[in-house]
DNA sequence: GGATGTTGCGAGC
DNA sequence: CATCGCTCGCAACATCC
């Protein structure tokens, strides 16, 4: 609407932006002195020619409108051009509108004939013919009216209908049903197990039991079934009740439902697990309002004092997925919406965070990688690393579309438009297929946006575990296809690898399409490959190459390539150094061409020394970064966000949340071994022009960001220290919880917790009173904390407050912001005065504004010793500045004298620091203690110590040191497992296989017992998800059976045949005791 | 001028 | 009716001594 005035005032706060503090007060000094034409003049000074000015205006405008078009998403996914042409080159065919349903059609009517990987048992086959058409006719008319949601609530209830006909046979079969030990237990089962999934899905039915082949958010499992668990899935799965497959068996075998927990495959996460040791005796004292308030999970809670009363509740089993509603401080609208003010929140949260996960499956990767550079030789390393290297970069095209649309046969990714998000409206697009694409719709879009583009588009949900197949098969495909100097994961489906060695005598492009079809082979999912000279142009490569090709960017081709090769597209050059390049430019679309005319001073002073450099020489396609797999884990932070559903009324709810916050923040230390003394709180302001209610629903809308940091003084991982300090900081920053949307964690100047077991352990050594080190420490805290209360006097009000941290960390102003005259100031037009007063608090100089009962604003909720809660009111001061250094006689705080102020949440401050010292082994384990310590506040803390120390000594066997078979163990995707208890690589294996095989041939065939033990071992194998190896293998015992075959000719007649009947024999014990555990890899 | 802290940017996305 | 907008490192800049 009015362009004119949207454009101005987003040129002027680029401009005030520029300016540093000091020129900015003094500039609204002028202001407010009545000199509102010095703005214009300033203005048009500082960005240069008037015709600069004009252009970039039109330039912010077409972004900030793109922006509100694309949605305020923080990314930014170009179309790819390329990808587009192929597509309409029929490459990859967007089919016409009435064509696309009329072919889905098709596929759905087909699809319930065709049989089901899962229920593979004969068994399973027959019930199949018994009765399968009512079921087929329903689903053929859900399709009639094109409701595809609920195909898969259809072909969930064929399933069931399926085991019952199962079950029926079963019942004719043997005239009897066995005992129904499973009845209301609905099983999913997770990977590979042992016994199998079909055996299990069969004995779950057969005992009454339900069986589910897919978890959804929808369908609930009561149990889930799995005998291996990645990390990551087992943080998805944490809250749920995973057990090994061992236990239907023994249920089976028994007769009877046993104790899950007796066979609880997720250990060390389960807070509660050990409160059935206590729970017989403390069990009146913990269902106190207090636990009410502080679960974190009632859920889990209310089954476990189920068990512990005993189990006569077969029928109600809780289930899974369920979530609690009613109880507790939860938003719930006609659904079950939580936000962060519900304890339920940020598990939830974290668990369909696609966001979280692909951060955490990145670390996660490169500690996996690392790993292997330790166990290698290093020779690799110092291959020839001048010579002209090839680097493939290789991506998976539009992953999670790809990975997802996997799970539902009934789409055909190559005609339908498909993407993968969580609900409607302003949920994210995570990945759209290149049909999509071709609609224009992109990977971050929101669902409105994408549906007006391409109304048809299919909506599917996120499949995390699957992407962590995929992945997984991926990167062990790399691995084991060894042709790779180096391998540097970039990402869960993303990866830069060094093929320079193999190249020396192999074809780039025959290895690229080696890649592509094995990757595909192994995962069904198309991967691109970029292939080129280093990284900077093998990443370009691979725009081009997408989706579903390669492509080589030779050498000698770069200077035309990088011609029409865009700024923004080369890495490390985001958003900033492009608006400011076309700014500087004074040009829509910056080309590297553009830049090759300037100078590399020119560039330095515009972006400084590195990224100046940077810019100049990848525009040149240079990069001289060396594509080297780090050799140490150097982790500088670890912390946590939730810039979602952060919605609070209440100071205690932020507290509450905090306090859950560092809960998290301490598992995460507590997984990877660190402690760490620096603690960062983050907050996201809702920007005071922008809207209460975000665009996007629970979303953060356009913020300004508030860090505030404070030094611990010790490493620690307390979550007790660490939301407590978080506490603190919180009150530092003046911002009403209303207007919180973000709230953040992070956690610096990290230290090995063995290191930190270590230093204490020295401590305690030398002093023995380890519980008055605690206490010093403690008391040390309280010191710097008063020191902090004590550094805000209360003073006569102002206008407009100024934080004390205003006056701490810019001390030096010329221009301080009492001079400005805010009478006048509130008299400037409003445009002017809302972009000043933006820019204010953006840089932290208001503390307080329009509120004009912030008598109370500064409230210090602390817990006292006694457990009380004491308020206490601060009023922050602009005027008065206590020199920091000094800590000043006690003399300013009548109102907090009474008790000294307690920094810790109940419990916590002594067992965290028990637990630090515990080797990290154990350290998991114990946490449900403290955990449990916490929840029924018990005072008496020396027990646990004690508990925990005995615990242990009795582990103590447990904690190896560190040598090469624990380095060994360590790494389960990347090692392969001990083969007749030698450390083997995936050479040694198949050069023995080679041996066996040629020396069975020459005794008529294999040992019976040899292939059981090598079944044993792919059993071994598969139980660590390492299917591509298996399959290696087995294939490589048909290869070299082939290849005896193939020199039958050249032998005498009476070996031939004796060869063959060996042959025979193979392709019998293989058929029996091998390939039944691959069947469904294959 | 170096050590140290803070902020913003860019990478995955 | 909704939705799951995270996490890390580095470079530039600010400040302190
Ligand atoms: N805004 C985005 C972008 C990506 N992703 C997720 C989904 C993607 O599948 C995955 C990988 O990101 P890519 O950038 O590799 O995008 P795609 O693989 O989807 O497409 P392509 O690589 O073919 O461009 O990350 C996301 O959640 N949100
Ligand atoms: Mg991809
Ligand atoms: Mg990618």
């Amino acid at each position: 609407m009015d362009d004119g005035e949207e454009e101005v005032n987003s040129n002027y706060n680029s401009f005030l932006r520029s300016l540093d503090n000091d020129s900015f007060i003094s500039h609204i000094t002028s202001l407010s002195q009545g000199h509102l034409h010095v703005r214009s003049q300033e203005f048009q000074a500082v960005s240069t020619p008037t015709k600069a000015a004009a252009t970039t205006a039109a330039t912010s405008t077409a972004a900030a409108s793109f922006d509100n078009a694309v949605s305020s998403d923080p990314f930014d996914d170009s179309v790819d051009e390329e990808a587009l042409v192929r597509i309409a080159r029929g490459e990859y065919n967007p089919t016409p509108l009435h064509s696309t349903q009329l072919d889905q059609r098709k596929d759905l009517a087909e699809q319930p004939q065709e049989q089901p990987e899962q229920p593979g048992t004969e068994q399973l086959e027959q019930s199949e013919q018994l009765e399968v058409q009512p079921v087929k006719q329903s689903i053929g008319q859900l399709h009639g009216f094109g409701d595809y949601a609920t195909y898969f609530h259809s072909k969930h209830l064929k399933q069931q209908h399926q085991d019952a006909a199962y079950l029926e046979w079963e019942r004719k079969r043997l005239k009897t049903l066995p005992k129904p030990i499973f009845t209301g237990c609905t099983i999913f089962v997770n990977g590979h197990t042992n016994p199998s999934i079909n055996e299990i899905h069969r004995l779950v039915v057969l005992h009454g039991g339900k069986f589910i082949s897919y978890l959804s958010s929808k369908s609930s499992a009561t149990h889930i079934v799995c005998d291996w668990l990645t990390p990551r899935k087992s943080d998805m799965f944490k809250n749920c009740r995973v057990v090994k497959a061992q236990w239907i068996v023994d249920c089976v075998e028994k007769e009877e439902l046993l104790d899950w927990k007796e066979y609880r495959l997720i250990k060390e996460i389960a807070y509660d697990q050990q409160r059935l040791q206590f729970g017989a005796i403390e069990e009146q004292t913990e269902e106190e309002e207090q636990n009410v308030h502080d679960d974190d999970n009632d859920e889990e809670e209310e089954e476990e004092s189920h068990f512990v009363g005993d189990s006569n509740e077969d029928d109600d089993i809780p289930v899974i997925d369920s979530i609690p509603e009613g109880k507790g401080v939860h938003k719930v609208k006609d659904k079950y919406v939580l936000d962060a003010r519900h304890p339920d929140f940020l598990p939830n949260f974290f668990a369909n965070s696609r966001l979280h996960h692909l951060s955490v499956w990145k670390a996660d990767l490169r500690l996996k990688f690392l790993r292997k550079v330790i166990k290698e030789k290093p020779s690799r390393f110092h291959k020839t690393q001048s010579d002209e290297r090839i680097i493939m970069h290789i991506d998976f095209d539009c992953f999670f579309a790809t990975a997802s649309c996997l799970g539902h046969p009934e789409l055909d990714i190559h005609k339908d438009p498909i993407a993968v998000s969580h609900g409607s409206r302003t949920s994210d697009v995570a990945s759209c297929n290149y049909v999509a694409r071709s609609f224009g719709v992109k990977n971050g879009m929101w669902i409105t946006q994408a549906k007006q583009l391409c109304p048809q588009m299919k909506i599917i949900d996120y499949d995390f575990a699957a992407y962590e197949k995929y992945s997984n098969e991926f990167y062990n495909y790399l691995i084991t296809c060894d042709c790779f100097d180096v391998i540097l994961p970039v990402s869960i489906d993303e990866v830069l690898v060094d093929a320079t060695t193999y190249c020396t005598n192999h074809s780039v492009e025959e290895l690229c399409k080696t890649i592509r079809k094995d990757v595909f082979t192994l995962t069904k999912c198309p991967v691109s490959v970029g292939v080129s000279s280093n990284v900077l142009l093998a990443k370009l490569a691979l725009r081009r190459a997408k989706p579903d090709g390669y492509f080589y960017l030779q050498p000698s081709e770069t200077t035309k390539f990088l011609q029409d090769v865009k700024i923004r597209d080369l890495p490390g050059i985001g958003r900033s150094i492009t608006e400011r390049l076309s700014h500087e430019l004074n040009q829509e679309t910056v080309n590297t061409t553009d830049i090759l005319p300037l100078p590399k001073s020119r560039l330095i002073t515009l972006f400084g020394e590195k990224t100046g450099t940077k810019l100049y020489q990848y525009v040149r396609g240079i990069d001289d970064t060396l594509l080297i797999t780090p050799t140490t884990v150097d982790r500088k932070s670890v912390s946590v966000d939730v810039n979602f559903g952060i919605r609070f009324e209440k100071v205690e709810e932020l507290d509450d949340f905090l306090i859950r916050l560092s809960k998290e923040m301490y598992m995460r230390l507590i997984n990877l071994g660190f402690c760490g003394s620096s603690l960062t709180l983050k907050l996201a302001r809702r920007r005071q022009d922008a809207p209460i209610n975000p665009p996007k629903f629970l979303g953060m809308g356009r913020c300004d960001i508030f860090n505030k940091s404070s030094r611990l003084g010790v490493p620690t991982n307390d979550w007790g220290v660490i939301g407590n300090e978080a506490k603190v900081l919180y009150r530092m920053v003046n911002i009403p919880v209303t207007e919180l949307r973000g709230v953040g964690l992070s956690l610096t100047r990290l230290v090995d917790i063995d290191n930190v077991k270590k230093n204490r352990q020295g401590r305690l050594g030398f002093k023995k009173g380890d519980v008055n080190d605690q206490f010093k420490e403690f008391q040390q805290q309280q010191v710097q904390f008063e020191s902090k209360l004590r550094s805000k006097t209360p003073s006569p009000k102002k206008r407009i407050g100024i934080t004390k941290d205003h006056f701490e960390k810019r001390p030096k102003f010329s221009h301080n912001l009492d001079d400005i005259d805010w009478d006048v100031f509130e008299s400037l037009p409003s445009d002017i005065k809302q972009e000043l007063e933006r820019e204010l608090s953006r840089r932290r100089m208001v503390a307080v504004k329009r509120e004009p009962n912030t008598k109370a604003y500064l409230q210090q909720l602390l817990p006292t010793q006694s457990g009380t809660t004491k308020y206490v009111r601060v009023i922050e001061s602009p005027t008065k500045r206590q020199s920091p250094k000094k800590g000043r006689p006690s003399s300013t705080k009548p109102s907090r004298s009474v008790s000294p102020v307690k920094l810790y949440e109940p419990s916590q401050s002594y067992d965290s620091s028990v637990l630090a010292e515990l080797p990290s082994s154990i350290r998991n384990s114990v946490l449900k203690d403290v955990e449990y310590t916490h929840k029924v506040k018990n005072l008496d803390l020396v027990p646990v110590r004690d508990k925990l120390l005995l615990l242990e000594k009795q582990r103590q066997v447990e904690v190896k040191t560190v040598d090469e078979d624990w380095v060994a163990r360590q790494s389960k995707v990347t090692e392969t497992p001990k083969f007749l208890d030698q450390y083997v690589s995936m050479r040694d294996l198949e050069s023995r296989i080679k041996e066996w095989v040629t020396m069975s041939l020459s005794q008529g065939g294999p040992h019976e017992d040899d292939v059981k033990y090598f079944g044993e071992y792919l059993d071994e194998m598969l139980s660590r998800q390492d299917i591509s190896r298996v399959l290696l293998l087995r294939k490589c015992i048909d290869t070299n059976l082939e290849l005896q075959k193939s020199k039958l000719p050249f032998v005498e007649e009476s070996t031939r045949s004796f060869i063959l009947e060996g042959i025979q024999d193979w392709n019998n014990q293989l058929a029996e005791y091998i390939d039944p555990k691959l069947v469904k890899y294959i």
